[in-house]
Parts: C-alpha cells; sequence; structure tokens
DNA sequence: GTAGGGTTAG
C-alpha cells in the first residue's frame, strides 16, 4: 500500500477489505476496479491472484480484464480472457467489450480480429450495441496500422455496422474516423451526410481530416455549415480550423477566427482557452508572428505541456537555438515529443554530439524514443559520419518494431550514404515497405553525393514515371547532380521545366545551380545573362557559383566582380578569399595569390582547417610554410617527395613543383596536421594488397594533390577507395573518379 | 469517437 498516501480513498478501503475475514466477491471486485483505475495494476492483480477459483464469476474476470485495457496491457488483458475461458467461464457483453478494446493496445492483432469477431457471434452477444462499437473500434484501429492491408479490414467493420441491431452516435462516429484514418475522406463525408443526427464529435473529426490532408476550403465550408446548422463549436472545432489556417499560412483568416472566438464565446472556460491559445501560438509563429506568439504565452494563466512545446517548436523553427535549448531547460515537465523537437533540432544545426548526449539522457530519464526522435539521433550520425553508431541505433530502431517507419527509413538512407556506405542506403531504400518524395529525393541525394551524377538523374528519372511529383528539394538536389555529372543541358531542362511543367518557382539556391552549371561548362555570357535578368537581386549563393566557376576556367575579370560583391555581402567569408586566391593560382598568377593572402590577414579573417593547392596542366603546387623546422613540414615534404617520384616513375604526372608559400602561424597547425593526415592515407593505401577495398570514413576535405594521389593509387593498386569530403564522397577506381574530375 | 505540440530529404 505504500504508493498511496494514507489518507486517500483507496487506501483507506484496502485497510478495511484487509480486516474484513472473507471478503465476498463484490468488495474484491470493487477493489480491483479501484486499483487498476488508479493505475495500480499490481495490487489489483495481487488481490485476483488471492480469490479462490469457486468464488469467482464472470464479473469478477470482466473487472481485471478491464483493468489491464485501461493500463495499456493488451497481452495481459486477451491472456487473462484466455485463461478465463479455460476455468470454464462465460464471457458476456462487457467482456467482449473490454477485450476488443485490449486488442487494439496490440502490435499484431490482425487475425485475432477475426477470431474474436467469430466469438462474439457465437457468445450471443452480437447484438449489443456497445460490443459491436468495440469491434468496429478494433477493426477500424487495425486498417489504420502500416503493415495492415487496410481495405479488408475496412469493409469487416463496415459490415458489422450494416448488420447492427441498433446503432448509436459512437457507431456512426467510429466507422467515420476509420474512414478518415485510411484518407478516405470521400466515404468518411458519405457517412457524415447520412447521419440524422448532427453530432458536434464527427463533424470536428470530419474538418480535423480535411485539414490533415491539406484541404483548407472544405474545412472552412464545414466550419461554417456547423455554424448554420448550429451544432455547437466546441474546442475542437476551433483548435482544428485555427491549425488550417497556420497549416496554409493564411493569417489574416486566422485572426478573423480569433476574433470571432472572442466576440461569440462569451466567457470561455479554462479549458477551452488553453486548447485555443496552444493553436494560436503556432498560428502566429508559423505566419513569422514571434511576438503575437509570445505574448499569447506570456499571458496564459495555465500552461501546459502543449503550450511550452509549441513556444520550443517556434525557436527551433525560427532557428533560434540557444532560445530553445532556454526553454528546454526552464520546462515544468517534458515528453517524448519534447525531446524529439530538441534532439532533431541540435541535429539539423550540425550540433550531432549534442544531439546524441541528448538522445541518451532521454532513455536514461525512462522515456522511450519513438521513431521520429530515432530518426533525429540518426541524422546526427549522417552529420558526424558516425557509421558504427548509425548501425547501432538502425538495430536499436529495429528491435523497438519501428522498422516499417518512413522517418526513420528515410534518414537512415542519408545515414548510410554520408557515412559512405552508399550500398546500404541504396538497399534500404529498396527494401522499404513504402516510400515517399523524400525517400526519393534522400536517395537521389545520396548518388549525387558520391559522384554519381547520371544515376542520380536516372533515379529522378524514374521517380517521375512513378507519378510522383517532384518539389524545390528534389530541384535541388537533381541540379546538384546533373553539375557533377557535367550534365549541362539536361540541367537546364530540369531547370525550365520546375516552373514550366511543375509551376514551381526557381529559389535563388536553384538559380546558383544553374549558374554554377552554366559556369562550370565555360558558359560565362549566358551565366552573365541569367544574372542579369534575375527576378531579385543577387545574393550571395550566385556569386559564389559564378567566382567557383571563374576559379576552374581561370576568368579572371568576372571572378574580381563577383569577389567584390561577396565581400560586400559576407565579408568574413573565408571562402571567397580561398577561391580568389586559387582563381590567382590557376593562371599562375602567384603575385595575386600573395595578395589576396595579406588582404585576408588584414581584414582578420580566419581560414577553415584544410590546404592550398591547385593543380595545373597536370602539375601539382603545394603551397608549404617555409620553415622546413617544424616536423609537421618536414613529415608533408617526405610524403611528397616519394609521391612524386613514384607517380612520375609511372608516368603519371610528367612534373610535380612545389611553390613555398608563407602562411599565418595558427594556421599552420590545422592546414599542414589535415595535410599530412591525407597523404599518410594515401601512403597506407599504397602499401595494402591487391583487391582490399578501402572506405575513408575520417573526414578529409580533399584536395587536388591528394585527389591526384588517390587516382593514382587506385590505378596503380587496383583497387576501390571510397573518401569522405564533408557532405560528399570520392569513389576512386582505375585511376578515375566518380566525382567526373571537376577539380 | 474528435483537437492543440513533432520527424525524415538539400
Amino acid at each position: 500500500m505504500d504508493v498511496y498516501s494514507k489518507s486517500s480513498k483507496i487506501y483507506l478501503a484496502h485497510q478495511l477489505f484487509d480486516e474484513i475475514p472473507q471478503p465476498d466477491i463484490v468488495a474484491r471486485t470493487t477493489l480491483i476496479h479501484a486499483h487498476s483505475a488508479s493505475g495500480n495494476l499490481k495490487m489489483a492483480r495481487d488481490i485476483f491472484s488471492k480469490t479462490p477459483l469457486s468464488m469467482r464469476d464472470t464479473v469478477f474476470y470482466n473487472a481485471m480484464i478491464t483493468g489491464y485495457s485501461h493500463n495499456d496491457d493488451g497481452y495481459g488483458a486477451v491472456a487473462l480472457f484466455n485463461d478465463m475461458r479455460r476455468d470454464g467461464f462465460r464471457p458476456d457483453g462487457f467482456t467482449f467489450t473490454s477485450v476488443l478494446g485490449a486488442l487494439a493496445l496490440i502490435a499484431d492483432y490482425e487475425r485475432q480480429c477475426q477470431q474474436m469477431h467469430c466469438m462474439v457471434v457465437k457468445s450471443g452477444t452480437g447484438f449489443v450495441t456497445s460490443v459491436l462499437n468495440a469491434l468496429i473500434s478494433v477493426y477500424v484501429k487495425c486498417a489504420s496500422s502500416p503493415s495492415v492491408l487496410s481495405t479488408s479490414l475496412l469493409i469487416s467493420a463496415r459490415k458489422v455496422f450494416d448488420e447492427m441491431p441498433q446503432k448509436d452516435e459512437l457507431s456512426w462516429t467510429t466507422m467515420i474516423t476509420g474512414y478518415i484514418r485510411n484518407d478516405d475522406l470521400d466515404a468518411a463525408r458519405e457517412f457524415l451526410d447520412g447521419m440524422c443526427e448532427k453530432l458536434g464529435v464527427a463533424w470536428n473529426a470530419m474538418i480535423s481530416g480535411y485539414v490533415h490532408q491539406g484541404l483548407i476550403q472544405e474545412a472552412f465550408e464545414m466550419f461554417k455549415k456547423m455554424q448554420s446548422l448550429e451544432i455547437q463549436l466546441d474546442k475542437f472545432t476551433f483548435t482544428n480550423v485555427i491549425s488550417a489556417c497556420a497549416n496554409a499560412g493564411l493569417i489574416q483568416l486566422g485572426k478573423q477566427v480569433h476574433g470571432y472566438i472572442l466576440r461569440a464565446m462569451g466567457k470561455p472556460t479554462p479549458d477551452f482557452s488553453l486548447s485555443v491559445n496552444n493553436a494560436l501560438i503556432t498560428l502566429y509563429w508559423k505566419c513569422g508572428k514571434a511576438g503575437e506568439a509570445l505574448e499569447i504565452f506570456n499571458k496564459m494563466p495555465v500552461r501546459d505541456l502543449v503550450s511550452w512545446n509549441a513556444i520550443l517548436s517556434g525557436y527551433v523553427n525560427v532557428g533560434q537555438i540557444d532560445e530553445a535549448r532556454t526553454i528546454f531547460g526552464e520546462m515544468p515537465e517534458r515528453n517524448v515529443l519534447t525531446w524529439t523537437v530538441m534532439i532533431s533540432a541540435l541535429a539539423q544545426n550540425g550540433l550531432g554530439e549534442e544531439s546524441l548526449k541528448l538522445f541518451s539522457q532521454m532513455r536514461l530519464e525512462g522515456f522511450e524514443p519513438c521513431d521520429y526522435a530515432f530518426a533525429g539521433a540518426i541524422t546526427s550520425c549522417a552529420v558526424l559520419g558516425a557509421l558504427e553508431n548509425g548501425r547501432q541505433l538502425h538495430a536499436q530502431l529495429v528491435r523497438s518494431g519501428f522498422d516499417s517507419s518512413l522517418s526513420a527509413g528515410n534518414s537512415m538512407i542519408t545515414m548510410y550514404a554520408r557515412c559512405g556506405v552508399l550500398e546500404a542506403a541504396h538497399s534500404l531504400f529498396l527494401t522499404m515497405p513504402c516510400v515517399d518524395l523524400v525517400s526519393w529525393n534522400a536517395m537521389i541525394a545520396a548518388l549525387g553525393q558520391h559522384g554519381y551524377g547520371a544515376q542520380a538523374v536516372e533515379l529522378y528519372e524514374q521517380m517521375l514515371k512513378e507519378g510522383i511529383l517532384p518539389d524545390r528539394i528534389s530541384f535541388l538536389t537533381v541540379l546538384s547532380a546533373c553539375n557533377h555529372a557535367g550534365l549541362v543541358k539536361e540541367g537546364h531542362q530540369y531547370f525550365d521545366s520546375m516552373y514550366g511543367v511543375y509551376g514551381i518557382t526557381p529559389g535563388e539556391d536553384h538559380y546558383a545551380r544553374l549558374i554554377d552549371l552554366l559556369c562550370r561548362s565555360g558558359k560565362f555570357s549566358q551565366a552573365k545573362a541569367v544574372i542579369d535578368s534575375l527576378p531579385f537581386k543577387p545574393g550571395a549563393p550566385i556569386w559564389e557559383a559564378l567566382l567557383a566557376g571563374c576559379r576552374i576556367h581561370g576568368i579572371i575579370d568576372l571572378g574580381i566582380e563577383a569577389a567584390e560583391r561577396l565581400f560586400e555581402l559576407i565579408p568574413q567569408h573565408d571562402g571567397t578569399y580561398v577561391l580568389l586566391s586559387n582563381m590567382y593560382a590557376t593562371v599562375g598568377r602567384w603575385n595575386e595569390v600573395a595578395e589576396v593572402r595579406k588582404l585576408m590577414r588584414d581584414r582578420g579573417v580566419k581560414k577553415e582547417p584544410g590546404c592550398s593547392w591547385i593543380d595545373v596542366e597536370n602539375k601539382v603546387h603545394v603551397f608549404l610554410v617555409d620553415d622546413t623546422l617544424h616536423p609537421e613540414v618536414q613529415a608533408v615534404y617526405n610524403y611528397l617527395e616519394q609521391l612524386g617520384l613514384e607517380m612520375r616513375k609511372l608516368g603519371y604526372v610528367p612534373d610535380t613543383k612545389f611553390v613555398l608559400h608563407d602562411m599565418e602561424s595558427d594556421q599552420k597547425e590545422s592546414v599542414l596536421s589535415t595535410h599530412s593526415e591525407k597523404l599518410a592515407v594515401a601512403f597506407g593505401l599504397m602499401k595494402l594488397p591487391r583487391g582490399t577495398t578501402v572506405r575513408v570514413f575520417k573526414n578529409l576535405r580533399i584536395c587536388g594533390d591528394c585527389h591526384n594521389s588517390f587516382k593514382f593509387i587506385s590505378e596503380v593498386v587496383g583497387r576501390e577507395i571510397v573518401v569522405r569530403d564533408g557532405k560528399r564522397f570520392h569513389h576512386f577506381k582505375d585511376g578515375k573518379c566518380s566525382c567526373g574530375d571537376y577539380w
């Protein structure tokens, strides 16, 4: 009895019970009800098992079965149901209602639905409305589970419904929600229109169905019809309608609804206000009105978990991670959803480690992660390139029964791809029980990032053939793929089809990819024409694409122009300086290279770790610190010396020239260590026996000379090498690279 | 039997 406070009614009742020398079956049944209603299944079970068989009756069993069912123990309820029949007790209508409710909690209850249906019929309770409602409900729930063929079960539910001698409101509503959950809104609507009584619950369910399908107009028509038919509008009606506005970004309409509520609802109950305010927070936040959202939140007399979660995800959606962290810390309570939002937010912002830490903390605090939480954690592994961690999560996911989850599956496609195992990503894509646009986009991107541009384009075409409509992200990925495969004409056609065929207005990032495509293939006048005719003022992505193209082809004047625009827009961005200096290096203007580096130093711009290199006419030039006392410098020298020797011996590179260049001392360590690391890997690979496939998971920013080295090694040693380079991968084989040598 | 808070792809 420790779990109850000493003054609680159950405690007192139980004490009284203990004092009765021989409590009868009615007392026992009552106490089982009381314990299980307060969530203490153990106490209920204790009384149950101490009751001799001779005393028991059907009502007594029913109490215990209901107890299991109400405490989400479906298996317990079904097992006891079987025990009951074995012990010779006859289930009645209440028994069936309870056990059918319990069935819906069990994962694979498809066959059991039908068995139970037969038993109901045989037991003679097949005319009892509550039993039949439970039967319909369990069929409907079963039909909504993803692994089940829903139509046949819905037909079964419909049959039960049609043959019911007496239908009540519940029967109708259950059927309607059944159709809604299976995305058959027309059938649901037909049912609703066939109901004589205008029941608010059913109408609300119907509106919610429309909202979830994005059918805003239909939702609002229902709403207006409810008003004209004078059906009671309640918190469900309004939260649904507000969420419709939020999803469609209709702030004006949302405000009208808000005003209507204030005028028409008189003095609302606290419960009504809470629900509506929660919906309003999201409405304002999704429509970019952070101030209004926060004002509502701050003025709320009572907040619940939903309010806090709405504020949390509001901050996350506008990218204010620090504020989100603060809210997360301040929250009076959290649930799985809270954790999921935070884990995913961190992953999305590249904070993979923090995200994974939170994922394990979540479990330590006793929360069982849902598939969305897994998806967030798996994304963190993709960010970190942590293959082993990702594989473990994959295994745990399967163990938790989420292996058919779309979001988790989609995140795993990306995780495997970004960890270098393209084959695993692909086989996952092929074996997933169902895929959606996100899965296709993920797989197309994976191929593109691994340098398989032609295959990515092929997969995109296949997606179109299967009747799936591309979105703006599909175009970003397919355009990138065209870039890497050098498919200029195709890329341009895809770009044109974006608005021409699919009515999607290209964004700046799409234009940037188009310019990238044109510049890479040397079509500078076309690229310039596109920039001049842009429907908006060109921003950093556009100029960066242009500068990158100028770097490859050594188009100095245009490159300088692009760099100047970039300096105005993002003065402290190191990438501009690197591109600019490499552009000069391409044409051998070393003095200008030095000037750019000086400029960078004068402006206090920090360069990200990497190395400077350039490949001109098959000659490898490497910048090195003029400091031969530095041990790293000596190591890099030695590596290059040997590598150059080997390469020349095989006639791979006719000449290797090292250009010494001064470098900032704070850049020395990182630049040199990454460089020597890559060369060390290259040498390690050379020593390996023929016939091995090597994957380098450590993120090595691939530069021109190590790219050459890897190509050389793949040819000489004769095997495949996969190397990670940021988000992308290079596959080296037979002296060629999957990236199409766009270096 | 209905609602308000979430995820995955660039």
